[in-house]
Formats: structure tokens, C-alpha cells, sequence
DNA sequence: GCCGATTTGTCCGTATGTATC
DNA sequence: CGATACATACGGACAAATCGG
């Protein structure tokens, strides 16, 4: 747990933007000012203003300052360019997690399998079917596939709780990015059933394709998340770079 | 269009993994010898690095070095993290965009459009119903609302080709970031109609609502982006953060 | 319109820490 | 242990945009 002064720094901004102690379109203080007050050096603050800046919650302008254009989201939304998990997310918005295990096997990839997960064939895998509850409402219906050799020793039990925390806390893995595809797709039969839905009111769903690598480079899950479409909600900012 | 350095250097290292010509899996020269190659300082290469962290094209490792992560995406995708008009998508990856104005109007938004638009009560707004083609097939159907005191001039014309080219151009407009939210909802009978789709298969559709700001830190457009669910496709990289 | 003060943007050189091999 | 590689941090210099007098 070694806090950078950069991350110190990012995170305070952070709060008081969102506790409000800048309003809503004021300039914060000086890049100057701030250097006094957190006795950091230039780089240093500007590192953590350009955070500010990628998450949405300020704006720069040469010449000018930096604007807070933070606004509270309204409901649960995930949020894009972080790796969270679904009980890291949940507990962040203040909600209830709670996940149920459907199914826990493992087996070696086939070919149909091999194309959609990314893994070759052949390889040894956990497969994991597990429902995650938001306040007692089912919402998302998970496949996991993990790589069985980075992720050795991956039980029932775990996998009820926080199959990252086992990985980073106990098997010492270092997570490091997740590519992401969001698409539409149309609702199973299981899907209904788990996710009490109705075919006859939504017939599809968002579905969360996901590819996650840790430091050693190498793919060791592959998720399917299938989201109730009505509380299916996915928060982004994005910034214009010059063309 | 003065470039800065690490831009340059960013796009030559993007162009050169693309091109294949870092092997995927493999290390990129060390940052020394990055350093050397492009006569530049040690911090002005890091940053054009990051870049390609979070854009998922290598990830860094240390102590070991740089590797290169990159795999090229199948299908059409919209990247995440980046502001791109439709056009500027389109070409990018090699298909031919085409777009129709179903409907310029302006007037000033209503309570009800106001609480989802974003905009105040009373506003003045360009309101436009655009269907943008992609190879001759529609795919999306977009609610524009501009602000019609940040957007003056807005013609049917110049919607029917780039309104950001005419707003980045000619009203020497900076767009600096955009806010967005993607749902799944219910499909209209007007979605049915102008994107061929029939209630009895798909009766959903993915929707991205986004509100973008000018550099002056006015929010100048809410627009809500209906897309055809079979073709939809939502790119992310996601990089986790010491927790 | 000009000038100077302020503020952010870019870039450099250097020092130190930490992880890997 | 030393060499290599990336991570963090500092301080300084100049450029570019904005604003007020």
C-alpha cells in the first residue's frame, strides 16, 4: 500500500469537488496555489489534476484555470476505464452485494468455446455460472472462465465472496486491464429464469464481453456478464483530443 | 495544428504496433532506448506510453520492460474514451457513412425535455433527427439538441454532412468532453420504421445519451443515440488502479 | 491595440525508489 | 549483489492563451 503524493492529492481534489467546497462551474484554485497548499511540485499536482480531468469531473483551459463540471450520477451506473468488481462497485454506490454460485466445474476448452472466450483449445479452465444480487434484486448473470493455471486453488466457497480479492490478496496476482465489449443480444431461457424477466416484456439484453490480463501479460479470465436490460446503466466520459 | 512532441511519438509507436512491428506478446525497445530513437526527454516518452496503456495497446511492467498487448478488433466497434462523430468513426475503419436529416426544427425545450436533455426549461435549441448509414444500411437514429446560442447558423445542410466540422471550423468551437450513459431500451415504432427492424425480433435497442461541453465549459448538445441492436458494438480498455 | 501579470501546456534534466533478472 | 527497467518526484525553462489596465 504505498500511496503515491500524486494519487494523495487526486483523491482529496476528488472529494472536495464532490462534497462540494468548489461549486459547480467555478475555477479551482490556481495550479500555484495548489502547489503551496499540498507542497507538492508542478508535475506532481498536475499529474493529479489530469485524472480530474479523464474521469469527468473537471475541465482545463489555458489561460484560465480549471473548471469543476462535476454532477452527481443519479442512479447506480458502472463506470468505464476502471477495473472494479461487482462488489467493489456496489458498496461504492452504497447498495447491498450479494452473489449465488449457480455452477462450478471446470473443463478444457472446445473449439466453439476456444472463438468466443479467446482461450486456445484445450485449455484447462474453471467455468463458473454466478448471479449477483443488488439489494436482493438479481441483475447480472456471470459466466466466468479462468484460466486454471494462474488461478490454481479457486473453490465454491470463494467464488461466493470476491474471486478478486482471492486473486490479488492471497495468490498475489496483479490485475491489470480488462478489455471490454458491450453488445445486445437476445435473452435465453436461462436468463429469464435467473433474472426473473419476461420474455414478452424485454426479449434482449446487455451483455458485457470481457478479456482481463494481469502483470504477467497473460488472459486469465474470460467473462460473460448478461445484465437485466432495465437497470443495465454504463457511464463514460470521454475526452476530444486534437484530430 | 501545432503538434506537440508525444504526440508524435505516441502515433509512431500506435502506428508501429499496429503494423506489427513490436510482435504481439513481446517487449518494446526499453525506455532508454526509446529515448535515444526519438531524441527526447524521458518524461515527454512516458507520456506518449501512457497513452498507449490506456489504450490498451501495451501494458508496463516494472522492472521487466514493455509489452505489447495489441489485438486488432474484428468487427466495426466504437471506441470508448474518445469523442468521434459518426463520419470521423466510419472512415477511420474504412466504411462509407451516409447520413439523412429526417427533421430540423428548433424550439425551446419543454419541462419534460428538460429533465432529460439536461438542458433549462425555456432553452433555445436546434432540435435534429438524423439517420446515419454505414455501407448503405441503417444503424443509427440520433436526437440532436444544440444549444442554439453556442450553435449559430446550424443549417439542414450542414447537418446532412459534419455539424462537429462545422462547429470545430467555422465557429472555431473547441469540444473538450462528453458525458455519456448507455441503456437498453424498448424500440419505438419509429426506430422500427426508419432502421428496418422488426418488435417480433429484437424489441430493444442500445441507446447512448451524451451531453458534450465546449471549452468555455457550456454544455452545448444532449444527444440521444438509438442503435440497431444486431450491429451495436461498445469498446473499452480498463486498466486497474492500486485500490 | 499593446503590455504585463496570471494560468495552463509542453519539454527537459536529474535524482531517487522499487521491481526484475 | 549489481545491472537494467519502469515509477515517482522535483525544479526550471519557455510557449501559448487569457485577462485587465
Amino acid at each position: 500500500m504505498p500511496k503515491a503524493i500524486y494519487e494523495t492529492i487526486y483523491k482529496d481534489l476528488k472529494q472536495k469537488i464532490e462534497t462540494d467546497v468548489f461549486a459547480y462551474q467555478e475555477l479551482l484554485p490556481s495550479e500555484n496555489t495548489l502547489i503551496q497548499t499540498y507542497g507538492c511540485s508542478r508535475n506532481t499536482l498536475r499529474r493529479a489534476v489530469g485524472r480530474l480531468v479523464t474521469d469527468g469531473y473537471v475541465q482545463t483551459m489555458q489561460g484560465k484555470g480549471v473548471r469543476n463540471i462535476y454532477q452527481p450520477i443519479s442512479q447506480t451506473a458502472f463506470t468505464i476505464g476502471e477495473i472494479e468488481s461487482f462488489r467493489e462497485s456496489a458498496i461504492r454506490n452504497g447498495h447491498h452485494p450479494h452473489t449465488s454460485v449457480l455452477l462450478f466445474t471446470e473443463f478444457a476448452v472446445n473449439r466453439k468455446q476456444a472463438q468466443s472466450t479467446g482461450f486456445p483449445v484445450g485449455t484447462e479452465i474453471y467455468y463458473i455460472q454466478r448471479l449477483h444480487y443488488l439489494d436482493d434484486i438479481p441483475l447480472i448473470l456471470n459466466h466466468n472462465y479462468f484460466l486454471k493455471e494462474a488461478t490454481p486453488g479457486l473453490t465454491k466457497e470463494i467464488a461466493e465472496n470476491s474471486i478478486y480479492q482471492y486473486l490479488e490478496d492471497t495468490l498475489q496476482m496483479t490485475i491489470v486491464n480488462s478489455k471490454r465489449i458491450m453488445t445486445v443480444e437476445k435473452m435465453t431461457q436461462i436468463d429469464e429464469k435467473y433474472l426473473n424477466m419476461n420474455a414478452e416484456d424485454y426479449n434482449c439484453m446487455a451483455v458485457v464481453s470481457s478479456q482481463t490480463y494481469n502483470s504477467d501479460g497473460v488472459m486469465f479470465e474470460y467473462t460473460q456478464s448478461r445484465h437485466r436490460p432495465d437497470y443495465f446503466r454504463f457511464y463514460d466520459n470521454a475526452v476530444r483530443r486534437s484530430v
